[in-house]
RNA sequence: GGGCCCGUGGCUCAGGCGGUAGAGCGCACGGCUGAUAACCGUGAGGUCCUGGGUUCGAAUCCCAGCGGGCCCA
């Protein structure tokens, strides 16, 4: 047999696996990368997963777009770079393994594990997820340097990190600073902006009355700044009062009170309450005012301070009270306030969100369990004016989910703002798909950048490489191991790069003094954004930096415009003065079915292996590719994976029919000469056909537009290959022997599925990877042993685009023949006389032609006449009785009959040529015009018809004797075929038929016996009672028979 | 308050450089039976979110609004 054994209905779970050891076994990765050595370099570079548990939907997309793209890319002829990337650092790794020890705090990590150990079993768990999440890509088929990946804990990887940052202090770029920063109380450690969730929050919203110092002029002594906040905890700190220098502010009189508020909130603070304003001012007038801190009797370190109202530009009206609580050591803009003003930067909260002693009556408590407490004590003073909560946006630390609180404290960043105008043209020179997401949405973010705070105070992470002597405040950046060495003058051993191994090396300073590292790690968020050089080792090694940078693509989901994005281009400009990407698709993420957030706590993740499990891998690629556009969110839904796995269950079974026929036939695809092989027009259309989608899916791939490439490759196998041409090849695949227009058939259906295996191969590479080792290989021994090794082609030669337009017109037609037939009740499989197909477009009329033999075919019909009109169709001719009526009276019935009797094809003749048409009655001529009669078309008995696109068939439904004779003869054949497939044949076995029937029914089929036996592979036809054998009664329209078969020997 | 994206049959989505609205699923009806634990056809079902504008013509371009999502303040 020539082409091998194959699975006989689709099953992933066999193919996918078998693939995947061929490729193991073989090597084809290696190979497919081997084989493009000398082509043109296209350099990828892998968005890092976080190793820290197993990967979801959104991952495997992720993989899957890049690992589809590649394959093209490489099958294209490129040298692609393909590493693998892991990101392993950082505060989420923390928190598992802590949870995992059962640790609760950094001090327990310290005291109870040691940083030595904590940090080990960070390391390991991080291995361990590596390992299991690169089983679960591989499981996908995704081809990477699985054996090579960089991975962010790499000593060589962190070198070129410490690099970065010697590079930027170069630059003057890397300060440290008190600021007051975002903070999370729970892993008590700076967090970035883009570690910050937003979600809603309920919190308390109270107004609180400062007291005024100075009774003013005219006033009660009961004067009251009325302030807004959200954040109770946040009094303790209160130095000043905002107010903005522009506004109008008044004085309002409720009862024994006086309150000081924005003249424009009034209203919706007093609005249910007898008010009065007693004066309006400006807020300048009232900058300066001293107050009373509200808590000073439980703070009694706030009375050493003064309290006054400064001017604040960034004070709005639109909720509050316009008179803004300034408390410097928790809030940016009251940080700025403070620094201008001189105002001392107050924080009592210590790292952990605990009030320290300065807070006096507070001391120890968790700042949010403060709350309540600060509220009742505001009450007991009488200085609490209203209370309630609101429902707000607020910051979560993303990964622990612990509310964010504000903390001044010291750290290092990286000035952004700096740099931000650089950092801004150079992501012009990237080319974004979607072209928005990099001129709106990742410009949006860029513009609103601040300075990046790059310190964390925690053990699992690259360690900030500066040291700082305690005598001279002389700091050194250390840029490299070796550097590290010779400064230290250390002979350094072992994992010397990590904490806490690093935290002992001292660097001697020229004062005399030594030098300490600060014991901060960086933000994993750097780990990521050098991973451009990083992952080539730069600057240690040269030449691959040299080979590979800058990137000429990535892809990541929409998160990464503050993420990856984001922190590349920023590390990018510090280290090496340019973006490291020239090319970006950002794409979406995926969703549930109702196009929520997949999470576990909803219960509504899909999880990759449970797709995989039930359709496979090639199917869930194909449906995330194919569900929508890359760069929307994907909300994942089984029915339509269901349908994807119908596609492929189709294609199967195309290459089940292809593989079965020429595997009974020995068929060769290279044995053949032109004279022995003959081709039909379908088979020309249907090469012209793989042509052109061949070309689509280029051109999809291209511009990432991947949804149209599955698209495209989806419509053409539904819709031309099984549907279409396996139909019209049927009867060709039924001849015996070495019949040329079988051969045509074969040759041209087995290089379209070579074509199809070919184009899909990037998009699904499992079954085309089957069928190509089931069908292609074992026929062309001298082809690449994978599919994978195959290049890229589009030959533009075979296509006929005229023809591909012709028929799409025949199968209108055909189509409406089906129609028409349908509405008659005249069933497909009984033969008509003739179709007349209409249609006053010539190119209709030409196809019809072109196509005669398809559409004498797949019509089932003796003949096709195409014409520019029914010549058949009666016109009747009845009398316009509004014209008629009043004219001739009681002349209009003779009329009528004389009508009914007319021509109407006549008439209009004689109407177009005369104007006139003239009724003879007996005693009288009538002539009447245009207007004095009614037209109307009939079809003759027996014809039938429909319309399509451009026209109108008409079907002959006559039954003659000879259709009448061919149709039983049919019907006998669908009889013994389901005879057949009851004793459950072999397709080519042969057999003998008996049909006992009536003498009529034996006349009706004679005459086509022969047919009869080639169609049902029957070695002879007997007209006679039955025997022992198989039998079986039918009824065909009111003929009874039975028919019996044996399997011939 | 700002930025971005999305809004098309019951559902999931194509289309989207302006020219009669498409598919699959689901529903109803029918057909086919050697690709067959398949497959095919027909039908019903749409104010293309709303309102303006540009235009001979708008689902498509522009403006405003409404609704949903993401990001930021």
């Amino acid at each position: 047999m020539a082409t091998e054994e194959a699975q006989r209905s689709y099953n992933p779970q066999i193919i996918e696996k078998r693939a995947q050891e061929f490729w193991e076994a073989r090597k084809t990765y290696q190979m497919s990368q081997k084989n493009r050595e000398d082509g043109p370099r296209y350099s990828f570079l892998d968005g890092p997963p976080y190793c820290s548990g197993r990967i979801h939907l959104g991952t495997a997309w992720n993989k899957i777009i890049k690992d589809t793209y590649l394959r093209y890319k490489t099958m294209a002829g490129c040298n692609v770079r393909r590493q693998a990337g892991w990101d392993a650092h950082g505060l989420p790794i923390e928190h598992k393994v802590e949870g995992l020890l059962g640790l609760k705090s950094k001090k327990e990590i310290e005291t109870k594990i040691g940083i030595e150990n904590f940090v080990e079993k960070c390391r390991e768990f991080a291995i361990e997820n590596q390992g299991i999440m690169t089983q679960q890509f591989k499981m996908l088929g995704v081809w990477m340097d699985w054996d090579q990946p960089y991975i962010t804990f790499d000593p060589k990887y962190m070198e070129s990190c410490w690099w970065t940052l010697k590079r930027a202090h170069e630059k003057d770029l890397l300060v440290q600073d008190l600021r007051v920063i975002t903070w999370c109380p729970r892993c008590e450690t700076a967090l970035a902006l883009a570690e910050i969730d937003y979600e809603d929050k309920e919190d308390p919203s109270i107004y609180v009355k400062f007291s005024l110092k100075e009774v003013q002029p005219g006033l009660s002594e009961n004067t009251y700044i009325l302030v807004w906040t959200t954040t109770p905890w946040t009094l303790p700190a209160n130095m000043a009062i905002c107010v903005h220098p522009d506004y109008d502010y008044a004085y309002v009189k409720v009862g024994e009170e006086t309150y000081l508020l924005a003249e424009a909130m009034v209203d919706s603070i007093f609005g249910e309450l007898e008010y009065e304003i007693i004066r309006v001012v400006k807020g300048s007038q009232i900058e300066g005012l001293e107050y009373q801190h509200p808590l000073s009797q439980e703070i009694p370190v706030q009375n050493d301070f003064k309290h006054v109202i400064l001017p604040g530009e960034h004070v709005t009206l639109t909720e509050g009270t316009g008179c803004v609580h300034t408390a410097p050591g928790h809030g940016p803009d009251d940080f700025e306030i403070g620094k201008a003003y001189g105002l001392p930067i107050f924080c009592p909260v210590d790292e952990a969100g605990l009030f320290k002693e300065e807070a006096g009556k507070y001391h120890g408590q968790f700042v949010k369990d403060a709350d309540p407490y600060i509220i009742t004590d505001l009450d007991t003073h009488g200085l609490l004016f209203k209370e309630g909560t609101i429902k707000h946006r607020y910051g979560f630390c993303w990964r622990c989910k612990t509310p964010i609180i504000y903390l001044a404290t010291e750290q290092w960043f990286l000035k952004i703002t700096q740099i931000k105008n650089q950092l801004l043209s150079e992501l012009d020179k990237v080319e974004w798909v979607p072209s928005w997401a990099g001129e709106s949405r990742f410009r949006n973010w860029v513009e609103n950048a601040r300075d990046w705070t790059i310190s964390r105070q925690r053990y699992w992470g690259i360690p900030i490489p500066i040291w700082t002597c305690s005598d001279c405040d002389e700091i050194t950046v250390v840029g490299s191991l070796e550097e590290l060495v010779q400064l230290s003058q250390e002979k350094l051993e072992g994992d010397v790069l990590h904490r806490p191994y690093v935290d002992q090396v001292k660097i001697p300073c020229h004062c005399g003094g030594q030098m300490q590292r600060t014991p901060d790690v960086l933000d994993v968020w750097i780990d990521s954004g050098v991973a451009g050089w990083a992952a080539l080792y730069y600057p240690k090694e040269q030449k691959l930096f040299e080979e590979w940078y800058p990137y000429d693509f990535i892809t990541e989901g929409h998160d990464q415009t503050r993420g990856w994005f984001y922190s590349q281009l920023g590390c990018g400009m510090i280290a090496l003065d340019s973006v490291p990407y020239r090319k970006v698709l950002m794409h979406g993420f995926t969703l549930d079915e109702e196009g929520k957030k997949m999470s576990k706590s909803l219960g509504n993740v899909v999880e990759p292996d449970e797709v995989v499990a039930k359709y496979g891998a090639d199917v869930l690629r194909f449906y995330l590719l194919w569900a929508n556009k890359p760069w929307e969110d994907l909300k994942f839904n089984w029915d339509e994976v269901k349908n994807i796995n119908k596609m492929f269950n189709i294609l199967w079974n195309v290459f089940i029919f292809a593989s079965t026929y020429m595997g009974l036939d020995n068929f060769q695809p290279t044995k053949y000469g032109a004279e022995n092989v003959k081709f039909r027009v379908e088979d020309r259309w249907i090469t012209s056909r793989v042509q052109s989608v061949a070309q689509e899916v280029t051109k999809s791939l291209e511009a990432l537009h991947l949804h149209q490439a599955t698209r495209s490759l989806q419509d053409f196998i539904l819709e031309d290959l099984s549907r279409w041409y396996v139909r019209l090849i049927r009867g060709r695949t039924w001849i015996e022997k070495d019949d040329p227009d079988k051969l045509g058939a074969y040759q041209t259906l087995y290089t379209t599925l070579k074509s199809v295996v070919t184009l899909m191969a990037p998009l699904s590479p499992h079954i085309c990877e089957e069928i190509y080792q089931h069908l292609i290989r074992p026929l062309e021994t001298y082809l690449p042993e994978s599919v994978h090794l195959l290049d890229w082609e589009v030959d533009e030669t075979l296509r006929d685009q005229k023809l591909e337009a012709d028929m799409n017109v025949a199968r209108d037609i055909i189509e409406a023949c089906a129609r028409a037939r349908d509405s008659a009740r005249y069933k497909l499989r009984w033969p008509v006389q003739e179709i007349v197909i209409v249609s006053e477009d010539q190119g209709i009329l030409e196809a019809s032609q072109n196509l005669e033999d398809v559409l004498l075919e797949q019509a089932n019909t003796k003949k096709i006449t195409p014409s520019q009109e029914f010549q058949d169709l009666k016109i009747r001719v009845l009398p316009n009785m509004k014209t008629l009526g009043p004219r001739l009276r009681e002349d209009v019935p003779r009329v009528a009959a004389k009508l009914s009797e007319v021509d109407g094809h006549e008439l209009m003749e004689k109407m177009d040529a005369e104007g006139i048409f003239v009724v003879k009655l007996d005693d009288v001529n009538v002539e009447l015009r245009p207007d004095d009669v009614v037209l109307e078309t009939e079809l003759p008995d027996n014809v039938t018809n429909s319309e399509f696109p451009g026209g109108n068939v008409f079907v002959d439904t006559q039954i003659t004797p000879e259709i009448l004779s061919e149709a039983m003869s049919r019907e006998l054949v669908r009889r013994i075929q389901d005879m057949r497939k009851d004793l459950d044949l072999e397709v080519e076995a042969h057999i003998q038929v008996n049909v006992d029937c009536s003498a009529e029914f034996q006349g009706l089929v004679k005459p086509f016996l022969e047919y009869i036996s080639h169609e049902v592979r029957a070695t002879e036809i007997l007209f006679q009672a039955q025997d022992g054998d198989y039998h079986k009664k039918w009824k065909i329209e009111d003929h009874e028979l039975t028919v019996g078969i044996k399997h011939s020997v």
